[in-house]
DNA sequence: CAAGGATGATATCGACTCGAAACCAGTTTG
DNA sequence: CAAACTGGTTTCGAGTCGATATCATCCTTG
């Protein structure tokens, strides 16, 4: 038994290792490179409090300096626009333009989306869950800070029902914003 | 159902883009980065005939000077060494060195079978399967050679019992070889 | 056997990426 | 108001990678 799923660890490790392999190439398209796509996928996704530089920094795991390159790269591709914010003078929006719209309909990480649904249905779902369960596995090792989506979230206020605020800036949440990815995600406290 | 479908597919992208970005600052344990891993790796399991410059740069989807590049840097830290063949005095053996084998134990990417064999193991088998499944879909897109083991070749060539040869070189192969990566690999054709 | 082409490997060069550190401007704290 | 802090950018050097050229060896053909 112990052997058996010995066996499977294995396959499993080799069978990501060999997908990260034929994917990468794919992430070279339309003369962009591996972290400029990350980019517009985490912009496409992230909610108002984290599409600026510092947040793209934690979310790819890299330095705010490197960030601000991909960023710097991607505007003179025209893919994203830098708006200087007006409450904090230092900050500065990264938003998507309608060209980084359209390229990223394109995105060549759909083909994995294509070939995953071409799975039996039922399967596609445990599929799913395991790998959620690996990946869940997998954080506690290597650092990497968590994001998730305010509505898990243990800042989320539920006051009343149909509007939510966030409890570490006070703001009311558009149902569009609970969706998105935010850098201030915290884990709900497990008693909660 | 059609959309059930898409909504795991959409899930499942996400998943290995999370699980690639999470194992991606473990590829630079030990002063290597990922291209000398996977070396190593390769390395590990490749036959005799795929142990060498050429058929390495055809795994990893490179060039060969990108290769042997890469060879030097890890013959330098001692963790391979080249051997000179003598029948084709062109031609070099990449061989991993006893230091070799005692780094590839500490291989980063054993975090990744450890949080798989985590999973209850049907489960795991599942998943493997589910990998499985979605590699071979992705892998008739983006091109990359296939990679296999003897004992699945269209070369084999089982003479008798207990003995098989490769009907390629003629040569016989040990029953260690077999299980082995190949570059001369060939999927056995589908009516045999 | 000699000539020409193919093949395995390496060296060199330039483009590019990334991280570290210095730096600037704006904000908060005391 | 000064000091400390924070968000962002710039600069610089190290390192990687791919393309090309080169060298040695092998193979094929006449």
């Amino acid at each position: 038994m112990a052997v058996l799923n010995e066996m499977h660890s294995e396959r499993i490790a080799e069978l990501l290792d060999r997908i990260g392999r034929a994917t990468h190439c794919l992430q070279f398209a339309d003369g962009l490179n591996p972290a400029q796509w990350e980019t517009l996928r985490y912009l496409a996704r992230a909610n108002r409090y984290s599409r600026t530089p510092t947040a793209l920094a934690d979310y790819l795991g890299t330095t705010k300096g490197t960030a601000s390159q991909t960023a710097r790269a991607l505007e003179s591709k025209g893919y994203i626009q830098r708006v200087k914010r007006t409450c904090d003078k230092r900050s500065v929006w990264l938003e998507l333009t309608e060209t980084g719209h359209t390229v990223l309909a394109r995105d060549p990480m759909g083909r994995l989306e294509t070939a995953a649904s071409a799975l039996p249905p039922d399967f596609g779902e445990l599929l799913a869950d395991g790998l959620s369960s690996l990946l869940r596995g997998l954080k506690s090792d290597c650092g990497g800070r968590e994001f998730g989506v305010c509505e898990q979230c243990g800042h989320l206020d539920p006051s009343g029902d149909g509007e939510a605020r966030c409890g570490l800036t006070g703001d009311a949440l558009a149902s569009e914003d609970r969706t998105r990815i935010c850098v201030e995600f915290r884990a709900v406290p497990p008693g909660a």
